[in-house]
DNA sequence: TGCCGGCCATGACAGAGCGTCATGACACGG
DNA sequence: CCGTGTCATGACGCTCTGTCATGGCCGGCA
């Protein structure tokens, strides 16, 4: 089955550095910074983050700060003693809790702005720019929307232009569509959205997964009979396709036939 | 009739600078900064900043953005084309909008964090006390409740003691409440507290103010036929009284007696 | 072939937070 | 004594989030 590529990201020569270990975090932060015509590496350990440091010069880290390197990577950036040095990398950090103590940890570790999850793209997006903005002091261009396949993304409005019709996403219902396309043609799995959504934390039991899914599905898709752009895969999890006809089978059925891959 | 003075605040000599022509912000402000052991200076025009930031040295600027001299002020304080010079005062701009275009153009004209209304107490105490130590480096003390005659207030976890009992407030019931302990033993009015919370935009003719109130009561007092803390002046507005026992009318009369004065 | 069990969609619901509306009590003024 | 304006109150609508019970479909297995 062939899926229409994502469009190649135009640039800006603006670099970012991600640690995070979820790869799919990394996708879903990838297509959301694309947005600020960032180009994004990721790392998974410290050492590797280093290397792309050193060698890469970016503009901006992201930083899971319930990463084991996290402290370490932040030393590394400049950061002392709550006061970061002026040159330095801004940095972004993303945690699983919110409360005042935690932020004001981060704080303290030099982080320039914290994430509570679940965040939307739209807040991650808007807050990469500030902060790098206000490092470098430079204008930032934005592209406010993306299309993918049949379906036109604003990320500033949080809207969905699908056909016709336009509809307005909730934060969660944004964060999950990022997520799902950027793994386009993919399957996700329950496990790994509740992770990058919510973070391990969440009980795993719990049916949000499926629960925001539909919602996201009932907004996508007009009629109710013709289900559209998200694949159930039974026994996996579900899978984005960014265009109707690429679907291939029958519309009415929302099951995706190519069960074993 | 005597009301209970509010406890002279611990202070720590740090100092905030506000710039705001409400008077009933200021107050909110002023008790909220409290809880991070900020002395509070208002000015209402940009002579009267300059006037205060050149013989008092604030370590924070509260700034109304939607004030005609904020971005004078902002000027003076070092901002310059989203590049802040690194000794300049931090300052947490206050905006009525909240789009992401008005955001950041509150960064570009050189601030340091952003605060769209409604926004509670809890949050502009976080973010004055996450740029301010950010700025010098050094540990700020929090006070994370005050007391207020019979009620005890903790701004981080938005509870309200009052007696036995603890509640849960929402942002714009704890504002609310803010507002009216910052004025204690005052009548303030709808229209001010409707402009204090929401910003003039509003829809004026609303009843979002005497619906927030009841909430407010709702919470704070045990049994229903006894209102406590908050009394309503006919054809004035509403007034907060930190203690029971001063109301000194009849249990069960919302109505303050006290009506001209 | 027929039954069972797992996976998933769906509808219903809960509850917080926010805002609106209609009603009715109450006091005041004429 | 009646009308008017001011408030309190209950009821409701809406969005967002999360939970639960049900029932359909399919595949596996006897």
């Amino acid at each position: 089955m062939t899926v229409d590529r994502l469009p190649a990201p135009a640039t800006s020569g603006r670099r970012a550095l991600v640690l995070h270990d979820r790869p799919l975090v990394v996708n879903l932060i990838e297509l959301t910074l694309n947005h600020g015509l960032f180009v994004v590496q990721a790392a998974g350990t410290l050492a590797e983050a280093e290397a792309i440091l050193a060698s890469w010069r970016p503009h901006l880290a992201v930083v899971d700060m319930d990463h084991d390197d996290s402290t370490a990577l932040l030393d590394r950036l400049g950061a002392s003693n709550g006061l970061r040095e002026r040159s330095a990398t801004p940095v972004l950090g993303l945690t699983r809790r919110g409360d005042l103590q935690t932020k004001l940890r981060a704080f303290d570790l030099g982080v320039d702005d914290i994430l509570a999850m679940p965040f939307s793209p739209e807040e991650l997006l808007a807050r990469s720019i500030v902060i790098s903005r206000r490092a470098t002091g430079t204008e930032m261009p934005i592209v406010p929307a993306i299309t993918l396949g049949e379906i036109e993304i604003d990320i500033v409005k949080r809207e969905v232009r699908a056909g016709t019709s336009v509809v307005h996403l909730s934060g969660i219902e944004q964060h999950l569509l990022y997520l799902l396309a950027s793994r386009a043609g993919q399957v996700v799995t329950r496990d790994e959205i509740l992770d990058a959504v919510w973070g391990t934390d969440f009980v795993s039991e719990s049916n949000v997964v499926d629960r925001h899914i539909r919602a996201l599905r009932s907004k996508l898709q007009n009629d109710y009979r013709h289900p559209r752009f998200i694949a159930t895969v039974p026994g996996q999890g579900y899978r984005f396709i960014p265009t109707f006809s690429n679907l291939g089978w029958d519309a009415g059925a929302t099951r995706d036939p190519d069960r074993r891959r």
